[in-house]
DNA sequence: ATCGATCACACTGCCGACAATCGACAATGA
DNA sequence: TCATTGTCGATTGTCGGCAGTGTGATCGAT
């Protein structure tokens, strides 16, 4: 989480409409509100001492994001993620995660190189052990720490906007598992790409990698709809 | 333009609020609405005849697609995009682009080869005459159905916007201009690693068909404001 | 004449209220 | 008993209004 939610009393500094959407946004991704869930505007805006003019505008701004639905008439709907939305995410992050591999080779510093490391060996450790709760934070700043680093503001946020997407599907289910060790191979992969500054090899590492992310999401799916338990090296980033 | 605007009194179908989100859409891609204009809510609100809630949601929305900007205690102003920005959307559209290329490569029909093709030979009648207001619809009508085959919604939605968006950049002044005969030429080397069916040949073009325009993009300015005449050879899709 | 402070205007931010619409439940008829 | 229709409650769609803020103009002082 970026810097979290304000106190929505407190900042006046920023406008009612986006603490409010930003408010939403954290409480769709604490999944207080559940995908398919309506958002109730007299609730909700009583709940937050507010009238409806704002909480309706930052409903608006969620939509054009990707995160609610809206009905004529009807209401506002937290999105329900299906499989083959979620398949075609992972194409466009990997496409999207692939460039940001290429940008970062052409522009790699000791300093980052050195963090990358560090997350790497963290996580490498993490999965020897196969600790979740300890891998999945260092996975999250790696793949952040990459994105950021292209500097590329409209890459930066296209890849955010799409990840917090993702969380809507299953929250939890699928993302969490096994499949530790495994998905931190790949990340050396892209380290060693990353250090020789090769473009070509760190944008196939990188965009390789979420495609495998992908698979292994596709093969958990299958067990789970075949009937079986979901094989515990299964969907990880 | 999909459907363009309704009538926006008719449509009671749809909500006020996309209907005034399309129709401020419209007035920016028409120029009406200038890159840096305020969109005054009061002016345009009566000018729609409607209150000023919808109209304020509508540019929530607008907002959040990165269509206008909006200063607290200001107002909202047309989205105005500098040159930095303007290379960051081509890279990330290169990278989306590729990707289009890569998913109908593995898709291609017969039928939508023959589409293509026909729209190459029409764009090398246009390029020969240097007849750009013929070329023009034809290049457009080439790239969008390559991405719609691809049948992502989310690539499809993704890139449409980023074209939206990259046309609030000195409108027609780059995107015009010559290079019709090599900007054809690289649509035909894409045509062909599409009729392949080699995803990997096929990404590789589209992706540096992309990256060539913004080279052109980029040559184009550096002649402007060394203050020669722009190239007829300049920037051209 | 230039610069600074004061003031008024225009506009946005937010709110409460009214009207339109939808879904659910009950009543009616076959 | 089931299908159909009428009614009611809840919720959204839209509107006009008031308060706060920023901008530009006016006026005065140096």
């Amino acid at each position: 989480m970026e810097d979290g939610r304000g106190d929505l009393a407190i900042l006046k500094t920023v406008s009612l409409t986006s603490a409010l959407e930003k408010e939403l946004e954290f409480l769709i991704a604490e999944g207080e509100l559940a995908p398919g869930d309506r958002l109730n505007e007299i609730q909700l805006s009583t709940r937050f001492g507010t009238s409806r003019g704002p909480l309706r505008e930052a409903m608006r701004s969620l939509e054009a994001k990707g995160f609610v639905e809206v009905v004529r008439n009807r209401g506002v709907f937290v999105k329900q993620l299906g499989v083959e939305e979620a398949l075609e995410i992972y194409d466009v992050r990997g496409a999207l995660f692939g460039l940001a591999g290429r940008i970062v080779a052409q522009k790699m510093t000791d300093q980052l190189l050195a963090h990358l490391t560090g997350l790497v060996e963290g996580m490498e450790a993490a999965a020897a052990e196969r600790n979740f709760e300890r891998y999945y934070p260092l996975n999250l700043e790696f793949h952040r720490a990459i994105v950021d680093a292209t500097e590329n503001r409209t890459l930066i946020n296209e890849y955010r906007r799409l990840v917090k997407k993702m969380h809507l599907f299953r929250a939890k289910s699928l993302v969490q598992g096994g499949g530790l060790a495994v998905s931190n191979r790949e990340h050396a992969e892209m380290l060693s790409a990353l250090a020789s500054r090769d473009p070509d090899r760190a944008q196939a590492a990188h965009w390789r990698h979420v495609e495998q992310a992908k698979h292994r999401m596709a093969a958990a799916i299958d067990d789970e709809t075949a009937g079986r338990q979901p094989a515990p090296d299964a969907a990880a980033e």
